[in-house]
DNA sequence: TTGAAAGCGCTAACAC
DNA sequence: GTGTTAGCGCTTTCAA
């Protein structure tokens, strides 16, 4: 053996074919003619061999690559998988194919993985959110192909942006709460800095509550992972401190509905004189005691436009490359009903 | 202009700094002996001008590429992002890099993203599960690099294997019951083909049952997606044909949840005269009204083990490079205490 | 410590 | 319809 590699080359399926390098190269990309009788004859000694083209010799000789970087804060937050199965079934119909990293929501690492990625020339970029460092911003104005920023349109775009305000999401929340005579609201969120968008949502809150005259009477932040055990956790404290409270506005689901399985198990009157709210509406709860009220963030929505932005098949409404979803409030049976509203 | 595209290159680099191509790539990839001052002049360029380096180019001319192609099912089921979380934490560690795919449960989609991914000629392939199509399993024998297939032992590698043994796991919970006295048990699982680790552990689960001379009174399956509405449903239908059940096994946390949620609605005796299990350990879940008894499937430490072997810091201790974990039964609250044992 | 030449495996462009 | 040639941007190798 003196191959540098154990791979095979087009040259291999070349001999084994008695057909040119060049012809095997169009039969196996289906480019140009090619007689039948030679197509059949390259596919039979590519498929005996076993081989498998090398993209990276193509992709420098065609200056075409058909990967897509999507840069998500983190799998683990069902948010992200769920807006990577909207890219995933958009490039499904197409020749792209997202590569995926993960940034732990650390701007420095968010850069370093920003950086490796366009280092393999991708054809488009998806990153979530519209905070990144300048570098990150640099890099990804300078790129050369379509940025989309998914998942949020508060701020100021590098290229394309697709998702709802968070900050009008929870405005809406907000208008929702007022209206429904609720008085004393109660905010419990995250500690983590690097997540914008629920910051983004509390101040929207703050913001309709204000206008309506009402108070946010206490606010609690947590660190670390959510889940039902955090939300029961920060549900106990805070009704221990402020007894009064008469809302409770969590920034996720999951600590949403920790919080109201705490409150039906204490026997507080859920939907009634205490209302409850969290945000994202993932499906995974539904088949809870109550149906908690939320706030479908269309995540999977945002995944697509995106993906379908990146292969071209968008077409945008406005000038300003910015897709604003519009979020669906969900009440569900944890706020009470709306004054004046017939009841069954 | 007549630039190909807008990439900068090493010569550009080169020019701007007046050194030549080799050592601005000398200093870019920090090798070998280089002038101080000449790698100042050199970074200062590559900064200034904004170089990203063409990793495809240096890829080709190499013959190395540091990314790691990682195959899952689905990112919409916890477990994967799960595993991914600890490929990406051991891997962070080193030059590689994830690459992530999803198959959606489907053999056929798993070959072509293997073969995409293959022929990009990434150093390691991580995939999830040990059934794979005739073709699959022929690439990853014949790919050249290590290969791991994670999350299942219960089979035959093509390389290397890490995970937990469902049937094995399926067969503790089996015993678990047993030795608790419950013997009247149905199995709420999947209709998913593709879910092989499931079938597993309900193998597993009826051996153990059948040794104790227990039977499996009945067995419901669902299609679509895992959640608390889906073991809502399947629970009211299997108590509703066949009341005299004692035990429900789920073979997955989340519809196991619903279904705790109903009994406990229904005011039966979780815990006690009926008894519920989940499968998977996911914390997401701690927090609800009873601790589901469930089983810890060491995804995680699949991830992490994998990645390990991939960079070639995993030591085996058997010759046959298969690394068994063991799962982690968690009675929780919805299990009668085991006869004999003391009570607080 | 630095530079020049060759070539990685493929495809664009053009010739036949 | 098929083959030939050149070269993508980098790194390996060897020479200075």
């Amino acid at each position: 053996m003196t191959r540098r590699n154990q791979h095979l080359t087009l040259r291999d399926v070349s001999e084994a074919s008695g057909v040119s390098e060049m012809t095997v190269s169009r039969v196996l990309r289906n480019r140009g003619d090619v007689a039948a009788k030679t197509r059949e004859k390259v596919l039979e000694a590519a498929r005996m061999l076993g081989y498998v083209p090398n993209k990276i010799a193509g992709a420098l000789a065609s200056n075409r690559v058909n990967l897509v970087a999507v840069v998500v804060p983190s799998l683990s937050n069902l948010v992200f998988p769920e807006m990577l199965a909207g890219v995933q079934e958009v490039l499904d119909g197409t020749e792209l194919q997202p590569v995926i990293g993960a940034t732990n929501y650390d701007p420095a690492k968010e850069e370093r993985t920003l950086f490796e990625m366009l280092s393999w020339r991708p054809s488009g970029v998806i990153v979530a959110g519209l905070e990144h460092s300048d570098a990150s911003r640099a890099m990804l104005a300078n790129c050369g192909v379509p940025v989309v920023e998914v998942m949020d349109v508060d701020g100021d775009p590098v290229d394309a942006a697709v998702g709802i305000s968070h900050w009008r999401a929870g405005y809406q929340v907000g208008t929702e709460i007022a209206a429904r005579r609720y008085e004393r609201v109660a905010v419990l969120g995250t500690k983590m800095d690097g997540d914008h968008r629920a910051r983004k949502r509390i101040e929207g809150l703050e913001r309709a509550l204000s206008e309506a005259g009402i108070a946010v009477v206490d606010q609690m932040a947590y660190s670390g992972w959510s889940g039902f055990a955090k939300g029961r956790e920060m549900t106990t404290e805070l009704l221990a401190r402020a007894p009064d409270v008469d809302f409770l506005f969590y920034t996720n689901d999951l600590t949403g509905a920790g919080g109201l399985l705490y409150c039906l198990e204490k026997g507080l009157d859920v939907g009634g004189a205490l209302g409850l709210a969290g945000f994202n509406a993932f499906s995974l709860l539904d088949g809870l005691p109550r149906r908690l009220a939320t706030v479908d963030s269309r995540r999977r929505e945002a995944g697509q436009v995106a993906a379908r932005i990146i292969s071209g098949t968008h077409v945008f409404e406005t000038e300003d490359r910015r897709v604003e979803l519009v979020p669906t409030f969900l009440p569900g049976d944890t706020m009470r009903p709306l004054p004046g509203a017939e009841t069954g």
